[in-house]
DNA sequence: TTCCCGTTCAAACGAACGTTCGACGCGAGC
DNA sequence: GCTCGCGTCGAACGTTCGTTTGAACGGGAA
C-alpha cells in the first residue's frame, strides 16, 4: 500500500530530499488557504521547518516552485478527467451521453474537494490557480485545450443537432460552474441560506451539479 | 430627483480634486488590467500623472483606495440590477418569472461589460475583486447577502414548488456562470472555439446564459 | 584517515514596496 | 501685506521580499 505523501513525488529521490518533499507540500498547503502573493518564502520554509534557502536549492526560484506545484496538480487532475471520460466511451460504446461527459468533467475536482480527502488541499491549489495564477501559468492553461478538445469533441458527438458556437458556449458555462467552487463562495453561500447548503455530501452536489447542467444542454 | 437642496456630495468635489479623480481613474484602470497586488502606488500615480503622495493624501492608504473603488462600482451594480429586478416585478403584478430575475441579475454586467462601453473597465474590476480581495472586501461581499435575498426570495416566489435547498445551490450555479466572465476565460473559449464565439454580441450572450440558466432551473 | 560532494545553515544583499516628511506655491480672508 | 490652509512636490524612511553567499556539516569512497 502506497503511503499517499510520499506517492506526491518520484520515489528515487524521496530519501534524498525529504526537505524538498516537505517544501513541496507546505507551500502547496499555504498558497492554497492564503493565495500565492499573501505567502511568502519564509512563510514556506517556516510552516515545513527547514532553512530558508531550501526553496531557492531545491527548486531555483519560488516561481518555479509555484509552476511545478501547478504543473504536477493540473496534470494530475486532467489525467483522471480523461480516464473517466474514456470509461464513460467504454461504457456507451463509444459515444457517451451529456450526462456521462459532464460527470468525467465534474466528478473528480468534487471527490477530490471533499472535506475529508487528502486532496482538498490540491483542488483549491488548482482552482486559485485559475484567477492568481502567473503568466506561465495561464500561458499552460491556455495552451492546454487539448484537454477541454476531447470534451468538446464528446459533447458534439453526444448532441451533433446543437450547433457549435452554441456548443462552445454551454462549455464556458459550465467551466464557470465548477470554478465558482471556492472556500469563499460555498461559506456565502452556506450564510445566504442559513446553513441549510451541506458542502459535505460531495455525491448530492454533483448530482445537483449534473441536473442543472445537462437541463441547461438540453434546452 | 434630482433637487439641488438634497444632492450629495460626490459631484462637489469633482472640481476641487482633479487629482483625485485622475487617481481613482486610473487605479481602477490599473487594477482591473493587472490585478491588485502587480499593481504599486508607483504606477497608479504615474498613470495619473500625479505625484506619488497623492494616493495616501486622498485616500489614505492603497487598500483605502482599493476599497473605495470597490465600495462604489459594487454599489452601482447592485442598484442596477434591483432595479431591473423592480422592474420585472412591475411587469409581472409583484411575480416575475425566473427568466427575468436571472435577466435581471445578468444584464447589468453584461451590458456595462460590451467592448465599446465605458463601464467595461469597472465589471472586469468587480470580478477580480471577488477572487483578489483583500479580507475587508471579502466581508462586505459576505454581508452583502441582503442585496442576494432579493433575487433568492423573488426565486421562491417564482417557484414554491421548488425546495429552497435546490433553489439556492441553483442560485449557486447561475453566480459562477457570472462570475466566470473574465478576460481570460473569454479568451481561452475564444481559442478553444477557433473563433467561433464572439464576446461582442452582448444579448445574443445574454439569451444564451438566460436559456441555459432558465433551462437548470426547470430541471 | 583524508577527500569529496550534496545538502543545510546563518547572514546578508539589493530591490521594490507603502508610507511619511518637510518644504514650497498659491489663492482666500482678515 | 500678511497669514493661513490646502494641495503638490521631491526625497527619504523603514520594512519586507526573493535571492545569493560562503562556511559548516556529514556520510560514503579512496
Amino acid at each position: 500500500m502506497t503511503d499517499p505523501l510520499t506517492q506526491d513525488l518520484p520515489e528515487t529521490d524521496e530519501a534524498q530530499a525529504a526537505t524538498k518533499q516537505a517544501v513541496f507540500n507546505a507551500a502547496e498547503r499555504l498558497f492554497a488557504l492564503h493565495g500565492f502573493q499573501n505567502v511568502s518564502v519564509r512563510d514556506i520554509t517556516a510552516e515545513a521547518g527547514v532553512n530558508l534557502a531550501s526553496v531557492n536549492y531545491h527548486f531555483g526560484s519560488k516561481d518555479a516552485l509555484l509552476f511545478e506545484i501547478f504543473r504536477r496538480r493540473t496534470s494530475e487532475l486532467n489525467r483522471e478527467r480523461a480516464r473517466m471520460l474514456h470509461e464513460a466511451g467504454a461504457r456507451h460504446n463509444g459515444k457517451p451521453p451529456v450526462r456521462a461527459i459532464l460527470e468525467a468533467y465534474f466528478a473528480p475536482p468534487l471527490r477530490w474537494g471533499s472535506p475529508d480527502h487528502d486532496r482538498r488541499i490540491s483542488v483549491q491549489f488548482i482552482i486559485r490557480a485559475r484567477s492568481e495564477g502567473t503568466a506561465e501559468m495561464r500561458e499552460v492553461l491556455r495552451n492546454d485545450v487539448s484537454h477541454l478538445e476531447r470534451f468538446a469533441g464528446a459533447l458534439m458527438a453526444a448532441r451533433p443537432d446543437l450547433p457549435k458556437e452554441d456548443l462552445y458556449w454551454r462549455l464556458h458555462f459550465v467551466l464557470g460552474m465548477v470554478h465558482n467552487n471556492r472556500f469563499a463562495e460555498f461559506d456565502r453561500l452556506h450564510h445566504l441560506s442559513g446553513g441549510l447548503t451541506r458542502e459535505g455530501d460531495v455525491d448530492a452536489l454533483l448530482k445537483r451539479m449534473l441536473d442543472f447542467a445537462e437541463a441547461g444542454f438540453a434546452a
